[in-house]
DNA sequence: CTAATAATGGATAAATTTATCCATTATTTA
DNA sequence: TAAATAATGGATAAATTTATCCATTATTAG
């Protein structure tokens, strides 16, 4: 479905504002260990969601990785895999056709699109907050 | 959403529908030209279909790919998804957790079971013979 | 039986994605 | 100011996916 940055980008940022919400900053490290990732690979991802102001990040001791209140209450499942994966999964063609276009249709674009605009629903309505909350309540899961 | 072997697979087994509905074997040079696909990554799609029974090869003059009676009532997308790209999308975990466990779920795992069961009934209902039909009457297309 | 045809299978190669390494830069504390 | 810390950026490397090449096998028609 995702890639496995996307996949990575997405648990770093559960983690990072779950942290957020306790006030704490996170290092690379934390990171990697917390969703149980390769960390040179995670640092790239990161670098990207700071670039695209999803989360901050400060170098230095002291520094790492955290989300602000704005940030928290901004970013949700769609926004990271925007920022990592692209607009591919919105607009891309379930069969690879160059760019899903109803009036060319694939065989199954009528099925497809439903399905693509569930999931874009529902990643558009997904606070990366929300999801941090059920983490910090022991209810979900980073890694296993 | 899928990998280019799936999306080439799906496409190839609608076109190979199509043609058989018209009594039609095709060659790999055939298919490869309908859906725009490199011939020689395609005859290996097309040996893997055809060794999970769900299209039928021919060799020498006269030879090609087909699909009968039976596997026109029978293969459904489901069944070519899951002959190339496996279970993966059944019962993956959206976050890339090894499987999806509802019993320790990832941070969206509720959200994504949705989803995933929504493609998986789609998949599950949608016979390649129907969408060969529509391709047919000219109301899809394989390539653009 | 021969020649032509078309899929098969194995070996590679190219491209992309995932992952690692390390020197550099910015920041903080002592 | 020096030392320690942590992210950054660039260069590679490993792994996987996608794609190509070619010799072989099976089949058909002449
Ligand atoms: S054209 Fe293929 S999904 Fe719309
Ligand atoms: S555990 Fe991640 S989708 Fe079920």
């Amino acid at each position: 479905m995702f890639s496995k940055a996307c996949e990575y980008g997405i648990r770093a940022s559960i983690f990072i504002a779950e942290q957020s919400l306790l006030d704490c900053k996170v290092s690379l490290k934390d990171v990697a260990d917390a969703i149980e990732s390769p960390a040179a690979y995670t640092s790239k991802i990161l670098q990207k969601l700071s670039k695209s102001k999803l989360i901050n990040s400060d170098k230095g001791p002291t520094g790492g990785f955290s989300m602000d209140k704005t940030q928290l209450e901004q970013v949700k499942l769609s926004t990271i895999v925007y920022a990592i994966d692209g607009e591919a999964i919105y607009n891309g063609c379930g069969l690879g056709l160059k760019n899903c276009n109803a009036s060319k249709p694939c065989p199954v674009h009528d099925q497809f699109k439903v399905i693509r605009e569930e999931l874009k629903k529902m990643l558009e309505s997904t606070l990366v907050k929300t999801l941090a909350v059920d983490l910090e309540k022991g209810l979900t899961f980073l890694k296993r």
